[in-house]
DNA sequence: AGTTAGCACTCCTCATCAGTGAGTGCTAAT
DNA sequence: ATTAGCACTCACTGATGAGGAGTGCTAACT
């Protein structure tokens, strides 16, 4: 199942001219490479064994060969893996001046963007699994509470519940005491049963608006992806593909640009491993990105602050540009987060 | 200046078709309206009135006419002036379920750009012309409060502020209480500052604090624009009108509407007129919409909650429905909100 | 005088067709 | 095992021409 060298050469050859051009790629295009000295009969014969494989497509007879799915597996597994992703020039410009962490994103999305020519999106952190650093609860109306709820890194969610009576200043001192001192420090998962059950025990009389309140809290946290943001840019970039941009085809890609509720499946797959993540073609979790490719990596800003970046492409991306780009973003956004967030 | 009743007859008929088909109108179509029972040739002559009058165009030698901007003005102007825009069948499913503002700004937008086949895109309320229902302020770090400020129709903002100064409760209390009574019920324009030295004559020692708070806020808060939210829909929608889906036109587009900052142009000279505002071709207030016409309506929630929506298409859009479906749906908004906002 | 029929002309659109070139597979010679 | 040679395929290009929709103009008609 293995490529002897020659074979992994040429169809080396025909990922890195295919990636250029968009255009399928001949026997005697491949034969000029002076590295490996052979005449186009020869090409043809092994693109023909690399064809039998499965590792390249002739779009039509008498074509030249295109990379299949399997091919650009292939190359990424096993051509880019041992290579040393190092410093890829990306641009850091500015990202530490903002400081919103919405606007560090955002701006980070664009920069990503235009540094690739991709189409770029970027899941904000999910707030279930980041620390709460403080909580406030506070009367709005007669029997309304309004909840504003600080995670690390500022994050700042706001809840208004209805709790069916009404609090004295006392109890809503109270209240926040006991949801402060139990909570601080945990996140929204961490949550535990007997948390719970411990605070009510020292609530007393508001046992009831306690439980009221978590269990509201907690629903609207519940679903890891209902409050998640995602930050998009560059979605025009795939334009500059002749592959993805004719009407059907970029209709649909951009429309799941639009509706950030589809593009929440990336992210969930992303969640469960920690490393980069690489979907070429069909293995998209995405139904309408089926012909691009997708790149994934998580973040990470401590705290429990964690968040997703991803790129999606062309099955002919610069894999190696886009895997080295994404690395030293991640990087840089540990780092460069680190030091503001103490 | 004024068209007789047999030019605009023409006029009319040359606009309806061409909305339909897209394709330039020939004398021959128009000659089989019963209505008007014309030769070709007559109809001819008059075209070519028409033309010189500068109401349409021929886009090459020998082909049929198109309108001008200056003919669908006249079309909007003078002949929608006075129809009756009644009810336009305008679905609004599921529009009272749902509660929150953003929510309902979104599905509305959904809604509307289902409905006109057209790209939607709708300015969620600007804070500081809605009036403040509720402000609280508490201590999140030594030196750092967190001030939530509540807003008719319960928008909620939040700010962080560094007051260079640690406060005890009692100061907090009062800070709080000082705020809240003196600001409520007014918007953040209406702070005047005869308010803030009141505030800060009765501060006394919290002067200081008080002045950074309230300047930090009203600087948070002071372009309009800065913290306006935008929600788009239905962008594709323009890959149904092969005049605005070609590559270049349709890329400009798309991204227009996926860099929200650009389409807050719209908005900013929606908000000085209150009607209905219709922008044809060359009127556009974005560079980039120059081949498409705007139609942007403003609603209003009652407390001050006021907001714009804008419908983008090609020139040759529908107006008559779309101004029917913009102006039942900023009617519904104001009604259904209308109600359970007490 | 306004309207219309007729005609020549323009220009787009579409299908056809042949030529070109890039590419392949196969075979036979090296 | 490699390569040169050859026949074949197929997309792409450009020219050509028919067809059609539409115009403008003129002359005849009411």
């Amino acid at each position: 199942m293995d490529l002897d060298e020659r074979k992994e050469k040429i169809l080396k050859a025909i990922i890195a001219n295919y990636m250029k051009t968009g255009e399928p790629v001949g026997s005697r295009t491949i034969s000029k490479i002076p590295d490996l000295n052979l005449s186009s009969a020869t090409i043809r014969n092994e693109m023909s064994d690399l064809e039998d494989m499965g590792y390249i497509i002739q779009p039509y007879t008498s074509a030249g060969r295109i990379p299949s799915d399997k091919g650009y597996r292939y190359y990424v597994d096993e051509v880019l893996r041992d290579k040393e992703l190092e410093f890829s020039g990306f641009k850091t410009q500015m990202l530490e001046k903002v400081d919103k962490l919405e606007h560090v994103l955002k701006h980070l999305a664009k920069i990503l963007a235009s540094n690739t020519n991709y189409a770029t999106l970027i899941a904000g952190p999910t707030t279930n699994k980041t620390k709460i650093k403080f909580i406030q609860v506070s009367k709005m109306e007669e029997e309304k509470l309004l909840v504003v709820t600080v995670f690390g890194g500022n994050i700042i969610r706001n809840n208004i519940i209805d709790v069916r009576r009404t609090l004295d200043d006392d109890e809503l001192l109270n209240v926040n005491l006991l949801l402060n001192t139990t909570l601080n420090g945990y996140s929204i998962d961490d949550i535990s049963l007997a948390m719970i059950t411990q605070m009510k025990e020292k609530a007393g009389d508001l046992k009831e608006v306690i439980h009221i309140l978590i269990s509201e809290i907690a629903s609207a946290f519940k679903d890891a992806t209902a409050d998640m943001q995602i930050y998009t840019s560059g979605t025009t970039n795939i334009f500059k593909y002749p592959e993805l941009s004719d009407g059907e085809m970029a209709s649909k890609l951009i429309d799941t640009f639009e509706e950030k509720e589809k593009l929440k499946k990336i992210f969930d797959e992303a969640d469960s491993n920690s490393a980069i993540q690489v979907y070429i073609g069909e293995e998209s979790p995405i139904q309408n990105m089926k012909d691009c490719s997708i790149i994934t990596a998580n973040y990470e800003l401590g705290q429990g602050i964690k968040g997703t970046i991803g790129i999606v492409g062309p099955k002919r991306m610069d894999y190696e540009k886009v895997l080295r780009t994404i690395k030293e973003c991640v990087t840089q956004l540990d780092d460069s987060h680190g030091k503001k967030d103490t």
